[in-house]
DNA sequence: ATGGCCTGGGTACCAGGA
């Protein structure tokens, strides 16, 4: 199975470029963030045609998440927000299982946090202890092996950062953010998945709009796949897709994409 | 000098992003 997951800063503004990735790469599953759109503007008509079925939550102009799942392969159990997030209406998890592919998926758009001591980071903190939680109520329940992907706004090392340095006293980079996703990864018995394939190439998922910020490499690696430990044996790649940051209207964010073997 | 870019909303500029 192929996933990926992916902050497109808009689905309508970035619709052309979604197709793109869904021909390009033939996913089973896209996780999608930033979706920025209305419940009733979200593109069903046009996915559909594309061949995906959808669920989403949606709330308007900010934030914004969604699974997309081939078509036959199922969208179930459907649950939309996260308990113990603080605002709720800001629509940042939405989560299925795909029953065609036998696991249970999370799309996540963790709080960005803005500036570290600041009430919004409190909420980020807030967010990913949720994320913890959740992970370790989904681990024992013993369904379906469990996906995490989205922007988790965090770089979970110095090396997921163009320089370390830059971001002294920054959010994305503090020892508390880092030590929240690695206790998702610990309550979920989850794998970073591109770290499980790459242990040390760096590679960055976000780039700065501003100053040529891609064209100079300088990013991070904030879009992480946490798959269940029980499927990190089947990992058999794990990559960026840095062309879909180039071109026409490209997000900040590129699609971060992984394969699995089927299970046997 | 701390910006520069992009989004939606709405039609001037602002909030938010990371």
């Amino acid at each position: 199975m192929r996933l990926a997951t992916w902050n497109v800063n808009s689905l309508r503004a970035r619709l052309p470029r979604v197709l793109e990735l869904l021909a390009k790469h033939d996913p089973d599953v896209v996780l999608l963030q930033e979706t920025k759109v209305a419940a009733d503007q979200f593109p069903v008509g046009e996915l559909a045609e594309a061949g995906y079925e959808a669920c989403h939550h949606s709330a308007g102009q900010w934030a914004g998440v969604a699974v997309l799942a081939r078509r036959g392969l199922g969208i179930a159990d459907t649950r939309a927000g996260l308990p113990g997030e603080v605002r709720a209406e800001e629509a940042r998890w939405i989560e299925a299982d795909v029953p065609g592919l036998g696991v249970r998926v999370a799309s996540a758009y963790v709080v960005n946090g803005r500036e570290v001591g600041s009430p919004t980071f409190d909420e980020k903190l807030a967010f990913l202890d949720a994320m913890a939680a959740r992970a370790g109520d989904v681990r024992a329940a013993a369904g379906a092996p469990l996906v995490i992907g989205g922007d988790f706004n965090v770089a979970p090392t110095d090396a997921d950062v163009y320089d370390p340095g830059a971001f002294a006293g920054a959010t994305h980079v503090t020892a508390p953010e880092r030590e929240r996703v690695a206790a998702i990864l610990e309550a979920g018995d989850l794998v970073d998945a591109y770290r499980a394939v790459h242990p040390d190439e760096p590679q960055f998922t976000w780039w700065d709009y501003r100053q040529g910020h891609f064209h100079r490499g300088l990013g991070m690696r904030i879009d992480l796949l946490l798959v269940s430990a029980g499927l990190a044996g089947r990992l058999r790649a794990c990559g960026i897709d840095r062309d879909l940051r180039k071109g026409t209207k490209p997000s900040d964010h590129a699609p971060l994409l992984a394969d699995l073997q089927d299970a046997t």
